[in-house]
DNA sequence: TACTTGACGGATT
DNA sequence: GAATCCGCCAAGT
């Protein structure tokens, strides 16, 4: 296979429907790595702006975002935000349902 | 070219 | 239940 796991993971996260999220891990495992989750997140830290990946349906194992970092805005509750726009449903907790709106890959 | 750091996650202590 | 360790690949220095 002449393609990197790096673009597998842009194809992957490119293909997330809208009002459904995905995790880093659940990236990983689809790319071939179950365990490179945190290559996941390092890519999308540097992932070119001309793809458009929809980085902000990507999001911790447990629902949670990456405090400090937010996609396209400052404050994190933008990311939050968007999603809802979508249709993702958040728990009290101020996390994403995941267990609600994971994408299964397909 | 080599080393270090980094949006993670699961297993272990 | 909380804290720590290891594994993976890419990008920056």
């Amino acid at each position: 296979m002449d393609v990197s796991f790096r673009d597998r993971v842009y194809d992957l996260v490119g293909r997330i429907p809208s009002g459904s999220v995905a995790t880093y891990g659940l990236v990983a495992f689809l790319a071939g790595n179950p365990r490179a989750s945190r290559i996941v997140g390092s890519l999308m830290a540097h992932v070119p702006e001309g793809l458009g990946l929809p980085c902000h349906r990507v999001v911790y194992r447990d629902g949670s975002l990456c405090k400090g970092f937010s996609f396209g805005g400052a404050d994190e509750g933008y990311q939050r935000w968007l999603l809802e726009q979508e249709g993702v449903v958040f728990s009290v907790d101020g996390k994403v349902d995941i267990a609600r709106c994971l994408w299964d890959g397909s």
